[in-house]
DNA sequence: TTGAATGTGTTGGATACACGACAAATCCGC
DNA sequence: GCGGATTTGTCGTGTATCCAACACATTCAA
């Protein structure tokens, strides 16, 4: 909306760095990549990429939160409305995310990575129920988004202790209904 | 070897604006390609288009240079001798060049490619000769890179007037004994 | 022929990036 | 433990790139 372009020489830099990070993340577990290893990987001076992130750290969680808005497929959801079609395609979206990041090693990081997840979900969920509820009641919308998210978060990793013998979709719909009941007024 | 090393930007950005003009020489003819198309599919400022060519020929030029010393082999040829083998490789080389252009559409601009052809091949030809006898006769070693590198781009005219019935390397193996006999001393 | 649209080439000022140097932190063989 | 080597973050300065604006050339439909 109100965002005015970025330079076009960031959009660059910070995707060389991006992507010199997940290439380097397939070989070497996180926490044997260097800011060096990066930078050479990338091309760029190592300065610059003190210029775009605080430190390896803060690499992590915004690569993490692009890779996951991408398989949520973030301009879809931005334009549709929040039902349970949506619900458990994001589910879907989010056992695929955390499938991917068992490749690449991440180990030690799981708890950054709820975070991002949870984080990202509550954005979106947020914004999908502003787009249905006209921000009549911003505070309720914003509960209901944190509740969501922590709820999609906590019923994946289920799903992953479950062995993953159903499918996302299945294993979410099960419960959709008693989650329904569960809240209904009496 | 005195070279010092160029600014990783302006290698990026030179190697930008290369490959997006290959790319778009696969889709267009040279006469249909704009500046602006480059500089968009290069994703770079069009001034920066300014700053590393002089025009959308100079560029065509540059490319082509490096098309073909990357088909030269360059490295190879920059550290051994220049013997009948070498001779016979660089002529294939060259052809090869030639099949590849005629591809990408670039009608009308034979006399740039064959300018190029020559002047890279008179590069090579003079530094190889002066590996082997030390820059003793400068002024000869330049002559004989001028008349051996037009006899290989007129060598290459022919090959591809003959029909390319013979493989390179069989055609320009007919010529080479006469053309020793032909300047040999009485 | 005219005029609107698009491409060319150039300029000045703002900003992102490269580079070298630096102190501090961390790693690692002995 | 110690000492050298590597990595981390930061800084100042020079330079490559961006951007908006400009005059001019070319194209092309009305």
């Amino acid at each position: 909306m109100t965002q005015s372009k970025t330079d076009p020489r960031v959009q660059r830099t910070r995707k060389l760095i991006m992507d010199a990070f997940i290439e380097l993340s397939e070989k070497k577990e996180f926490k044997d990549i260097t800011i060096k290893d990066i930078t050479t990987e990338a091309m760029i001076n190592r300065a610059t990429f003190y210029y775009h992130f605080e430190d390896i750290y803060d690499l992590l969680e915004k690569v993490l939160s692009e890779v996951l808005l991408v398989n949520l497929n973030y301009d879809f959801y931005q334009n549709d409305e929040l039902n349970e079609e949506a619900f458990v395609s994001i589910f879907h979206a989010v056992t695929n995310f955390q499938k991917s990041l068992s490749v690449r090693c991440h180990r030690g990081y799981e708890d950054t990575i709820a975070r991002i997840i949870r984080e990202q979900l509550e954005i979106i969920f947020y914004k999908m129920l502003l787009k249905q509820h006209k921000a009549e009641q911003d505070e309720a919308l914003k509960i209901t988004a944190v509740v969501l998210s922590w709820g999609i978060y906590g019923a994946s990793v289920q799903w992953k202790r479950s062995g993953q013998e159903t499918s996302p979709e299945q294993f979410i719909k099960l419960a959709i209904p008693y989650i329904r009941t569960g809240i209904d007024r009496a």
